[in-house]
DNA sequence: CTTCAGCGTCGAACCGGTTCGACGATCAAG
DNA sequence: CTTGATCGTCGAACCGGTTCGACGCTGAAG
């Protein structure tokens, strides 16, 4: 493999002109460029990675710490890593993949041993332990999920409590009194998914100051489980009129469940999820949903981490908490509900 | 943060001294070894990733290619993923996730650049443009999946072929006599995902071996219209009694079709799938199947790779093409056809 | 009492980049 | 014709590790 220093000997200049030349950091006259050019060009030559992190104390590298749970959908979590992988390569950044059990002693040793320029943390516990370490580190970090403490780190997140609310209001609005939310499951919330209660909360809060009854229910992460979850919970409150859905799972399921009841949605149930449009896209779900748009965030994340990394400037701005207002996609599956006489129980 | 040369002076000793004292590559006497860890435990110690890459011309890092195509089942390629990032976490090794879209420019930007020690490739077309580089290439190189030319490199994959024949011989050897295979759909083989043929043209040379009929048709890889497929399907082949699923998206739908046709599986159609058990346990799919173990095949290629990185006697060694053998799962989902008489068609 | 081997340590070089200060050449201004 | 600024280039130092050769010291063998 050539070195610089092949390349400048090939173009009869010092290594510090080719340098100069190829970085363009200061000014070098048009032939010596053409010549270091052309010799790099013949020499295939490529910066030896380590060389220059050594040099510059930066390595292009970003880390993102994520776990795969099999209690949360797979695909959700791919569009995370998707929109964080490509972003990082548009603005020039390769992502080191993390997904050690001990989150908290990974993030120590890759930012400790200086292999990443920044961090992005996914899977964000209400009480996080790697988030100590990331304040402590010398690299800016951010998060795609709301911690209990945001100081030290720029946080993007879903705005849960509004996309509670906006699906509370969307069926009050068009008249109905009794809805369900089912939920993720209740262990999702025990790791420390704070998600799960900001929607639920910000949606009970919301229901009782319009005088909607609300149920609210854990659900279940597979199949069949959460189908006989669903079905009991329809039984259980015939009168109810709309549905929403936090819970991938659940969504995934409800087509079936909905045929196997002879249910039609929305002239029986009007029904509102939360989740992406590429996971609605994956299973053809109808229903009407809020986006809660995986890739526009992990997205976001690396584009204010790489702001901070390479600007001085913006490394001294507070700190951000950053929410996207959540965005309902109409499918059609709601409309006012029908008289007040209760849906007769199936099965 | 503290460098090599902290320690050694902290405690009282030379750089080199406290390089070996951490090595080990010398002898060093009990005393001073003592000084020096102390001092590096004092200190917060940690090397510096780049520069040990320049002086060891090791990263410690792999490279894994991959893409996410939104017809090929999520899960599955988390499995993989997390196969590879764990087993290389195992042997030391961080993982650089790349999802290029153009990969052949990116492995060619890690591998020029020393970025990373050895490369693990996915998503293998027959004739993968990767390939010529990954041989090109100054570290050594591993693929899950068959490409056209294994020329090069260490490729490991599910013996596909042996998996259809399996599947033909189960139904056979119980007494079916016209089958069904739902492949992946067309543009998986467009792409150049050679393993969709292999199964099938494996279990066709088979079923004709030993006089049974078999139909197959490419699949969708999305809800309703794989479901609507296989309504057609059923339709079309009334008197098959066994159905034969090498897609993710069909498998998944199939519990609902069954249900909608009032189809009963094992009584009135066989059914064997090709997939995970993780994916089965994802979408608790009643089904006997033939597990593809994705973890173990990333686990199996990095283990070797990281073989020939360490050992100059292992990268001598010729290169293998490793296929893992099929293995029939049973969940009960087949059983003797019933009498010669049809299925009567449904809906 | 010398000789020599081996152990433990040190200094220096090296890996391959970047960057700072200096210096010679060129050219305009005084 | 000198002075001084500007431009283009070079040499050297540095980033933080690893590793090679050398060397002093100790202790056993002759």
């Amino acid at each position: 493999m050539a070195t610089i220093g092949d390349v400048a000997r090939e173009a009869g200049v010092s290594r510090s002109t080719a340098s100069y030349a190829l970085s363009g950091k200061r000014p070098i006259s048009e032939e010596v460029r053409r010549r270091v050019l052309a010799a790099a060009e013949a020499l295939a030559y490529t910066p030896n990675a380590g060389a220059r992190a050594l040099a510059t104390s930066r390595t292009k590298v970003l880390g993102l710490l994520a776990r795969f749970y099999t209690d949360e959908f797979a695909p959700a979590m791919m569009q995370y890593i998707q929109g964080v992988t490509d972003t990082a390569r548009d603005l020039g950044y390769d992502t080191l993949l993390v997904t050690d059990e001990d989150g908290a002693r990974a993030l120590r040793r890759i930012t400790d041993s200086r292999m990443v320029d920044g961090v992005v943390l996914m899977n964000i516990a209400q009480d996080d332990p790697r988030l100590p370490i990331l304040r402590a580190a010398a690299q800016p970090g951010a998060t795609v999920g709301l911690p209990g403490d945001c100081s030290g780190i720029d946080v993007f997140d879903l705005d849960f409590e509004e996309a509670g609310r906006a699906m509370v209001d969307h069926l009050h609005g068009l008249g109905h009194r009794e809805l369900i939310l089912i939920s993720q499951p209740e262990h999702v919330v025990e790791r420390g998914g704070a998600y799960v209660w900001r929607l639920r909360d910000a949606a009970l809060e919301r229901a009782r100051q319009c005088g909607v009854t609300l149920h609210t229910v854990y659900g279940e992460s597979r199949q069949p489980a959460v189908g006989r979850l669903l079905h009991t919970l329809l039984d259980t409150y015939p009168s109810a009129t709309g549905l929403l859905i936090n819970n991938e799972a659940a969504a995934a399921a409800l087509p079936s469940v909905a045929h196997e009841r002879g249910l039609r949605v929305p002239e029986d149930l009007s029904v509102i999820g939360r989740y992406s449009a590429e996971f609605a896209a994956a299973f053809s779900l109808p229903y009407s949903f809020v986006e809660s748009a995986p890739d526009r965030l992990g997205s976001m994340a690396v584009r204010q981490l790489v702001r901070r990394v390479e600007s001085a400037a913006a490394r001294r701005e507070p700190f951000v908490v950053r929410f996207i207002s959540p965005e309902l996609v109409s499918r059609g599956s709601t409309t006012p509900p029908r008289e007040p006489h209760p849906r007769t129980p199936a099965r």
